[in-house]
DNA sequence: GTGGTCTAGACCACG
DNA sequence: GTGGTCTAGACCACC
C-alpha cells in the first residue's frame, strides 16, 4: 500500500495535481512500484484531510494516463513498466529544472553561482 | 522603456503573476533599474496578447509592494533601492531553488546527480 | 433566506453598491436579522440578472465589514449585532438626507417648501 | 456670467454630470438665467482645476440638451424659458426626493419620522 | 495617449 | 450545489 504524505494548501497548485505529482515522482524514485495498491477514495481523503471529489479526479487522471488501473469493489493499483518509468523521469527532471534554470538566468545568475547555491539549499533544507 | 519579452500563457501560472516575476527578475538582475519606465496598461497588453485589465492587476501589486510609482497620464515607472533588491533577490532565490530541490529529492535524486543535471541542462536551453 | 427584490440597473450607481445598500437598509429595517440566510452568488445573479462575479465583489465588501459570513458550501449568513445597526442606521440616514437636502437648497427650495414636497412625494409613489 | 463653486471629486459621481447638475439646479433656482454668459473652456477647467476635456463633453452635453448656445469665437450663453425650466424644476425634484424617499422606505422610516429627520438635518448642515 | 473601475464569463477547490 | 480566482471588455476621468 502506497503510503501519502501530507499537502500544503498554501502551495497555490491544485491538490489533484499535487497529487499526479506525487505519485509520478515516487515511481520516478523506485518507492512507488508496480502492482502496488492505492488507498481507497475514501480512505486518501480522510487521511489528507481533502475532499473525496478532489481524490476523485486525481485518480481519474491517473487512469487516463494509464499509470493505475481501477476495477469496481477492488483498489486501484500502480501499472508501470520500464519505459513509462524512463520518460516519467525525464519529462518531470526537465520540467522541474528547465523551470529553475530559467529563473535564475533571469536573475542573472551565472552557472557557477547556480551550483554553489544549490549546493547550500540542498543541505539547509 | 523596460523592455518585454513574450510569455507562453501554456504555463499554468496566471499571467500577472509572470509579470510580476518578470519585472522583479528584472530588477534583481539589474537588468530594470530604478527610474526605468514600463510600458502602459495598453501596450503591454497588446505586446502580450492579453487583457489590459491583467496588466493593470500585475502593476496594482507592484505599487502595493513600492516597487513601482503610477500616476495618471504618465507611464509608470521603477522605485528601487538596494535593500528593496537584495530582499527580492533572497526570496526569489529562495522559492525558485526550494521548490526544485524539494521535487529532485521526491524523485530520489541525490546532490551530486542534481548537481551534474543541473550543469547539463544549464548549457542545452 | 433573505428574499431580494429587483433592481433598476438605469440608476446610474454600481449593481455592487445598489446590492450592499439593499442588505445594510435591510438590516436597518429589521427585515434582514442577525443569522439570516443570503443567497448564493449564483442564485441571486440569476434573480437580478446579473454576473456572479458582481455579486461575489459585493458580497465580499459586506464580509470585510464583518456583516456577513462566508465559507466554501455553505451560504452565507448575517452576523448582526445591535451596535453595527444603530451605526449602518446613523451612517446610511445621514447620506441620504444629506444629498438630498443639498440638492434641494441648490435649486432655492426653503425648508418648509421641502418638508410639503416630500410629504406629498410619500403619499405618491 | 455665471460663478462656480468647487466640486468634491470625492463624490463619486462623473466630474461631468455634477456641472451639468450645477447648472440645471441654478436654472430652477433662478441664480442662473436666461443670456447668461459662461467661463470659456479654459477658464472654467482652470477655475475648478479639472481637465478641459470634462468640461468640453459637460457642454456638448448641455447643448444636445439645448440648454445653452455655443458659437465659435464667443462665449456660450444660457437658452433658458419658463416651459423648460418647469420642466428641469419637477425632473430634479423628483428625482432627489423619489431616490431618498425610497431609501428611508427601504430602511423601515415613517413619514413621520422622515419628516422630523428632515427637519434636524436641514439646520444641521 | 494615460491609469482606474465596473461588469462579465470561465475555471478551480470544496461540501 | 457552495465560495473564490483569473482573465476579459467597456467605460470613466485625466494628460
Amino acid at each position: 500500500m502506497i503510503s501519502f504524505m501530507e499537502f500544503k494548501p498554501t502551495d497555490g497548485t491544485p491538490i489533484y495535481q499535487q497529487i499526479l505529482l506525487y505519485i509520478k515522482r515516487g515511481a520516478v524514485a523506485g518507492t512507488i512500484r508496480d502492482g502496488d495498491e492505492l488507498p481507497s477514495r475514501r480512505e486518501l481523503s480522510a487521511l489528507l484531510g481533502i475532499n473525496p471529489n478532489t481524490v476523485q479526479k486525481a485518480f481519474k487522471m491517473l487512469e487516463d494516463e494509464k499509470l493505475i488501473e481501477s476495477q469496481t469493489g477492488t483498489k486501484s493499483s500502480m501499472t508501470l513498466n520500464d519505459a513509462m518509468i524512463r520518460k516519467l523521469r525525464e519529462d518531470l527532471l526537465k520540467d522541474d529544472i528547465k523551470s529553475m534554470t530559467e529563473a535564475l538566468r533571469q536573475m542573472g545568475i551565472t552557472k557557477d553561482e547556480a551550483l554553489r547555491l544549490i549546493e547550500r539549499f540542498w543541505e539547509e533544507i
